[in-house]
DNA sequence: ATTAGGG
DNA sequence: CCCTAAT
């Protein structure tokens, strides 16, 4: 037995990646911003239902556990969550370890880092969520009964069941439990399977939704209604709608009464529209909120520490370099690796075919048509961190949780595959060329969901055979997160003839996404992989009530730095004269006259590009670097940046005269 | 949407 | 090249 939320949602459309956007320029204070967007539940994603049930276990837990849980009033039980058989041990374990709370030297369990769970540092005697069954890690173990799930291994994480067929009707039933468990040792196929299977009984779970779903053209998700025309998995996805069924209200409401916590909103959502708009207008994306990813190391140092938290992001100056994310300090953290370690999702063959897999790929069937039908049967969200202060009330703890979900799925997601536990990176080859037929087995087909960017500048979709297809599962623990970008679900309609030359950068790029791979190889040791939430106190006195949820997806949803593109001595002559007909101030017009054809080439950029020629033409020759531009121009840039410094105030006044001043003080040099 | 300037 | 602020 095993949780039983429904977590389908009105039929009404779920809208699920409809976040609202918020203006670029409030991005920064808008954490409580964001407080005033509705927060509808037209909004609520699939993943809030994740987050909701999150929610809601560890309520349970409160209030299973002690008298003492806070928001009692939010008292929205799973009813029959808890097993009959569980209960017992569950009660021992949370009365055992909750008297162990009121012992100052028990506190420091929070210490254990094996612990997975939650953990919330005791740095504060009467921190609220220290008073909460849940404060220790070691209590966490009482959600697993909760969830009703055998944990073998003690994996935690937020699991989702799902069905997708592939047949034309495509549905999608996504179903979501939550899984808590004590990790006592690494991750390892068994476990996590082992619990999503206890989940997956659809005869327990009533999550399922019979209608299918579309999600909103943002996302990506993998839900059903993917026909798979010619064998290849790309192009999918443009019609498969979440449906929320009414059933669910009480779960809409239960978020409603949390309507001051919409306050920070998935900024990675932020700008999706825009972005689009101006890549396509402007050839510009839109400026998107930095994402850094912590190392898992660095999470797990998080746990005990308050830190300071800063942003190492890639300056273009010194792109490549910082490859760690930080988060702001604000107080919480929202990590997400790059997606399902293979070695989580990777068959193991001597468990059966379908033992091992978080997706796991059901038969192939009668094809007329040669068409592959598959089911999904669960799938596993990458990994969370979150980070609160200790001063945060559970209820905030909560929609953290649920924001933090929200925002990993909210710029969509990436789907990997497996075959043999082996990443198939080649979005090319077909399905039979790949080894899937509807006659061959299909238990061997795997999915992986990795956080996911809708835009990835760079899509290999196009062509790479040797970049893709290395295959080499010798070395899964290498975790698919090693490329995810490689399976960007991305159509890839890069519309420039950048292809050929970014193939390189985007190889490069796709590195940047992955930022902390091999150092998360590491890490897969029993806590860090097993534990999906990390809540980490923070001293933070008041925080989390706007807590920047901020920066956690972006970089994989929503932005992609763009792809460097060094202005070649013409645009950069096409450039100057430009300016110095035009003027410096009026990009949009040198834009215009020079750049109209150039789509990547913003006024922005332009303006830019100016402003570096500008200090190009002013240090000496040895400190140049990149492709040398002409003397001859640098000194018509000197010429038309003193001309137009110098008459800023009459910028509009006789261009030709401007120019023809420039001209003759650059030749006079 | 642009412009200007800091990072 | 990104991000913001201010227009």
């Amino acid at each position: 037995m095993v949780v039983k939320r429904k977590l389908n949602c009105g039929s009404n459309g779920f809208d699920f990646p409809n976040i609202p956007k918020a203006p670029r320029s409030s991005r920064r204070k808008v954490s409580s911003k964001i407080a005033d967007d509705d927060g509808d539940d037209s909004q609520i994603c699939a993943i809030d239902l994740l987050a909701s049930l999150a929610g809601k276990l560890l309520e349970e837990s409160e209030s299973s556990s002690s008298t003492n849980a806070f928001e009692g009033d939010n008292h929205h039980h799973l009813g029959g969550v808890i097993k009959k058989e569980h209960e017992d041990d569950y009660n021992k374990t949370i009365k055992s370890e909750f008297s162990d709370l009121g012992n100052p030297a028990s506190k420091s369990t929070s210490e254990n880092t094996s612990e997975t769970c939650l953990q919330f540092s005791s740095l504060e005697n009467d921190s609220i969520l220290e008073k909460t069954p849940i404060s220790d890690c070691g209590k966490a173990r009482g959600l697993k009964p909760l969830v009703g799930c055998e944990n073998k291994k003690g994996n935690s994480d937020l699991l989702v069941e799902s069905v997708v067929t592939t047949e034309e009707t495509g549905v999608v039933n996504v179903d979501a439990g939550f899984v808590k468990g004590e990790a006592t040792n690494g991750l390892d196929d068994g476990g996590l399977v082992a619990d999503t299977f206890s989940l997956k009984d659809p005869s327990q779970v009533q999550l399922q939704s019979p209608e299918s779903v579309y999600l909103d053209g943002d996302v990506k998700l993998p839900s059903g209604a993917y026909r798979v025309p010619n064998g290849s998995f790309e192009g999918y996805g443009n019609k498969s709608k979440l449906v929320r069924r009414d059933d669910d209200e009480n779960y809409c409401k239960y978020y409603k009464f949390n309507d001051k916590c919409k306050s920070y909103r998935p900024l990675a959502r932020v700008g999706n529209r825009r972005m689009k708009k101006s890549m396509a207008k402007y050839g510009r994306a839109v400026p998107r909120s930095k994402c850094f990813e912590d190392t898992r190391t660095d999470a797990l140092k998080a746990l005990y520490r308050k830190r300071k938290l800063y942003y190492g992001y890639n300056s273009w100056k010194h792109e490549s370099v910082h490859k760690k994310r930080r988060l702001s300090d604000k107080g919480l953290v929202v990590n997400s690796d790059g997606g399902l370690s293979s070695e989580s999702v990777s068959n193991s063959p001597e468990k059966g075919e379908s033992e091992n897999v978080v997706f796991s790929a059901a038969v192939g069937l009668r094809s007329k048509d040669s068409r592959v039908k598959f089911s999904i049967k669960s799938f596993r969200i990458p990994e969370l961190f979150i980070e609160v202060p200790e001063t945060a009330t559970v209820g905030s703890l909560k929609r953290t949780v649920r924001e933090a979900v929200t925002a990993l799925l909210g710029g969509g997601i990436r789907i990997g595959v497996l075959v043999q536990g082996k990443k198939v990176r080649d979005d090319n080859n077909t399905l039979s060329q790949t080894g899937l037929s509807c006659r061959e087995n299909l238990g061997n087909l795997g999915f992986t969901l990795e956080p996911g960017t809708e835009k990835l500048p760079v899509p290999l979709c196009s062509e790479n055979p040797a970049v893709a297809v290395p295959t080499d599962s010798t070395n899964l623990s290498e975790r698919s997160a090693a490329s995810p970008v490689l399976d960007s679900i991305i159509p890839c309609p890069l519309q420039d003839a950048d292809h050929l030359i970014n193939s390189g950068n985007s190889v490069e790029n796709n590195h940047e996404l992955v930022p902390y791979q091999s150092e998360i190889s590491t890490d897969e040791q029993p806590s860090s992989d097993s534990r999906a939430l990390v809540p980490v106190s923070a001293l933070e006195p008041e925080a989390l009530a706007i807590v920047p949820i901020s920066e956690k997806p972006k970089r994989t949803e929503l932005s992609q730095r763009r792809t460097r593109r060094p202005f070649s001595v013409t645009e950069v002559e096409a450039l100057v004269q430009a300016v110095e007909e035009i003027g410096t101030g009026r990009w949009r017009d040198v834009k215009l006259r020079s750049f109209e054809n150039a789509s990547h080439r913003t006024y922005v950029d332009l303006k830019d590009k100016w402003k570096t020629l500008v200090h190009t033409a002013s240090i000496s020759p040895q400190q140049r670097r990149g492709e040398p531009v002409p003397q001859d121009l640098l000194d018509r840039v000197l010429g038309a940046h003193r001309y137009w410094s110098q008459n800023q105030m009459k910028q509009n006044v006789k261009p030709q005269a401007a120019a023809t001043v420039v001209v003759k003080s650059g030749s006079s040099m």
